[in-house]
DNA sequence: CTACGTGCAAAAAGTTTGCAATCGC
DNA sequence: GCGATTGCAAACTTTTTGCACGTAG
């Protein structure tokens, strides 16, 4: 019933090499370099059965399209962090934990996810140092959500 | 530049008097109620009017089509939680707050989006038992409960 | 050989846009 | 009246599905 094909092998592997989620079309690009004629119905049908094998993990973020990231590659908990100036989607290896607090009363948190916004370093390099330091250690809340 | 229309005001009602963030389908389906052939292109470019003077705030959760609260009504910096068993979303008036330390080296956060996931205070009640059933696809936002 | 997987094209689903008619100011 | 706004329909984008053919096991 699981058939090894070309088209999953390149596919999977297309993931587990990128360095960062791809989207179904970038994964279609990378593929159809190993399997010429690749469908991106067959992406799509193989992302699906991927994910289900949870050997994919998909990256939702507000307002893109789905990513795909493998989940043997990245397979601790981590969150993302999306450039507002290229849009590129980063992964942060670390955690605020000690979320379930958050929770209304009678309420259980079974798992979180997070998305941070912001400069990344290129960006914050390339727009000229303009961001005093102590912003850093500000508090995330403070200024709450301000778009970019 | 920027005039009264039936068209607005209806659907900017809709929004404010929901106790939840609504799809642009439900949108269209209750300022319908007082805009007969109202059109779905019309609540789409209001919409986006809307978010741009920042009087209404966009939901993305993922795998979801967008939604749409009011941001008067939920002015404050606020997350969600999604319930894992009746899908419905409600609003957490919580933060973890200094998430600034996060990122990497160089990189700047200027906000950030965090979803729970979990079992809400009804499904974890009947845990066990029924699962209250009209809520498979309706996305409650619950409002009445006091945050952590 | 058998039936799962593929490629193509068409269909869904959600959102945007072109354009003539409408309506607020 | 002028021009922003609307409604309709068509375009667009992303993902899914139908169907005949290909191919792994």
């Amino acid at each position: 019933m699981e058939r090894t094909t070309r088209q999953k092998t390149a596919i999977q592997a297309a993931i587990e090499s990128a360095q960062r989620p791809l989207s179904a079309q970038e994964i279609l690009e990378q593929a159809s370099l190993q399997v010429t004629q690749l469908g991106i119905a067959t992406v799509y049908r193989n992302l699906k059965s991927l994910v289900l094998e949870e050997k994919v993990h998909v990256v939702t973020l507000p307002g893109e399209n789905p990513r795909y990231e493998s989940n043997t590659a990245a397979n601790h908990h981590h969150h993302h962090f999306q450039c507002t100036t290229c849009q590129r989607v980063f992964d942060v290896h670390d955690c605020p934990g000690d979320l379930k607090r958050m929770a209304p009363q009678g309420f259980v948190v079974e798992r979180h996810e997070l998305t941070l916004y912001g400069r990344c370093a290129d960006c914050n390099a390339a727009a000229g140092a303009a961001v005093p330091a102590a912003v850093t250690t500000a508090h995330a809340c403070a200024s709450g959500h301000d778009p970019a």
